[in-house]
DNA sequence: TATTTTGATGTAACCGATATCATTTATAGG
DNA sequence: CCTATAAATGATATCGGTTACATCAAAATA
């Protein structure tokens, strides 16, 4: 591999020289660049970029903490990151932490060990905390999707709270008294928020909350099926189910039919996300469109400015959903319990 | 942040004793190496990565080309990556190619400046091409999944013939006929071999083969519903679809039944990837099952061979499948075209 | 013509670790 | 007690760029 001290040799000027007929070309005179560019052309130099950023203290990399890659919601989000970092000259370090807080850790630790620049976290929690305790320092972070309500960084977010709130109107309007809530993790911010939403929908038609028709799940197609069936078993049945992702909302779906119910006949299901394959259901998914790409490439975009010195405070960043009606979810059974 | 030498003033040693009291700690005496350790910990050392890696010419990191992250299959084989490199030490630089030439070829070039030690392609095509034309240099790279023909580099592949093959069977032996393919883009050699095997099972069971019951895809749910769309149009149509990829298949699924044909009593629809949506879908999808984890694993440990020098040649690993019988396929309709 | 300003280039320090080689100190053997 | 050998430590070059500063020539000004 060929470095600058050969291409300076060959073009008989100094490193210095090439180095800026590289970077500063204005800096030279026109006849030293063309020189030193047929140097560089004739030894095939590129320039070490480990050393560039060994000697600026920037490594151009980005850490993303993904909970699973194989979640499409995820899949897009990551899609969208990768784009916009790379359209600002920055690559993506990505860590599968699947739940593990090792893995976790061991990533955040490489922007403490100059291996990355800043971190974006997709879930509710901070892998920094320790080493911050320790060190007193706060490292660059910025939050998506899950938020983290305790730490001032920036984030982006959708406001989960209107939008479960705008599904539960739809499934009250429908005529539906009993709806059940597929939700996520009790300890999520996320799933907090959107149980508010949910809250708030029946509290302003005047219907009251049940315990027992929530149920929490793991995101999964399994764990929706799963708390289907165990919905569907209670003595008074939900006529609706509301589920906080579209992976479980189709895993209901199933156990719905397994039941020998019909949708949406005999009972609505709702999702969250509006993965490809909710469309492709059956029947049809309704549910909340998130913009997923644009959720990672202003998470990219906030981290960047952030590493850049261009953030004074933290900002949040409200990204707009939709609700999107299709075939799951129609008027509740005449006989209701 | 605090370096090596303000670790050497503090325990009053050199700062090669303290390279070595964490290196090598054998060389270095028992006395000062805990000296060292407390100056360590007393000002929060940690090497920076950025200079050692700079020195040992090694980044430890893969850039790893993936067509599309959205897809559930590449996103399990990129799970499976992740996991195995940083079992190793080494992390995943992810680009999302999305069919940019242009961004396939700035990621490929982070391997010749420096960015990054080797690269896993998951697509049959060389990034490497234009770059190795010039420079006559041969860079590390291991192929995954979709293989490239031409070039002798470590290799993990599925014998997609076999494969295609088996579940052609399987239709045949339904007393299936007129069985259809949904492909995907003709000039891949993935798609190349599975059709192969599709003939291989027609060419034993004595079945003609149809060009017109070939249909090109892209992988997409979208291109599974047109292609089944038009085949179901066709004056004598199949009465069996094997689909490249479960998206397809679950995509022609609700074709199908938009068409008013029963599964699988009037049609049988068969996938290939088994991704966790294929047991959810109506009926659960008969599908072939790839070790996506495996792949990706097995790809980053012959890369880190590959890097390490542990490999003579380029070996080829050719991994299992599985025909996973569900519902979506079922004995020909008695009355067949 | 003498002096200042501008432009172009060279010299060398620097980033932070590692590793070679030299040097000092400790141990063993005679 | 002295030397030979081994063990521990230090001084410093090195990786490949960038950049502050020095130098020098050419152009502009007095």
């Amino acid at each position: 591999m060929s470095n600058i001290r050969d291409v300076a040799q060959l073009a008989g000027v100094s490193v210095a020289t090439v180095s800026r007929a590289l970077q500063q070309p204005d800096l030279v005179s026109l006849k030293t660049r063309t020189k030193v560019l047929a140097a560089v052309k004739q030894v095939g130099y590129k320039p070490n970029l480990m050393a560039v950023r060994f000697r600026s203290g920037k490594t151009h990399h980005l850490v993303v903490l993904v909970p699973t890659v194989a979640n499409v919601f995820f899949a897009r989000v990551i899609s969208g990151m990768q784009q916009a970092a790379h359209d600002k000259g920055y690559s993506l370090l990505l860590c599968n932490t699947l739940a593990d807080e090792a893995m976790e850790q061991s990533y955040a630790r490489m922007v403490h060990t100059s291996q990355a620049d800043g971190l974006i976290q997709l879930r509710a929690h901070n892998p920094f905390a320790q080493l911050e305790m320790k060190t007193g320092s706060v490292l660059p972070m910025v939050n998506a999707c899950e938020v983290l309500d305790r730490i001032a960084c920036p984030t982006v977010l959708l406001d989960n709270r209107a939008a479960a709130c705008a599904m539960t109107e739809h499934l009250l309007q429908l005529g539906h008294r009993r709806i059940a809530m597929i939700k996520g993790p009790a300890r999520s911010p996320l799933t907090r928020d959107r149980v508010a939403g949910y809250r708030d929908a029946l509290d302003a038609a005047g219907v009251a909350f049940d315990e027992s028709l929530l149920y929490p799940g793991d995101f999964t197609l399994q764990s929706g099926h799963q708390a289907a069936t165990e919905l569907l078993a209670l003595a008074n049945p939900p006529t609706a189910l509301f589920c906080e992702n579209d992976e479980m909302a189709i895993g209901a779906i199933q156990a719905v039919k397994q039941h020998g119910l019909k949708l949406p006949q005999d009972i609505s299901v709702a999702g969250f996300d509006d993965i490809s394959f909710a469309a492709f259901a059956d029947p049809p998914l309704t549910t909340i469109a998130q913009p997923a790409e644009e959720f990672g490439s202003t998470a990219v975009n906030l981290l960047i400015d952030l590493l850049e010195g261009r953030l004074t405070k933290a900002p949040k960043v409200i990204l707009p959903f939709e609700l999107i009606q299709r075939a799951s979810t129609g008027p509740a059974p005449a006989v209701s319990g």
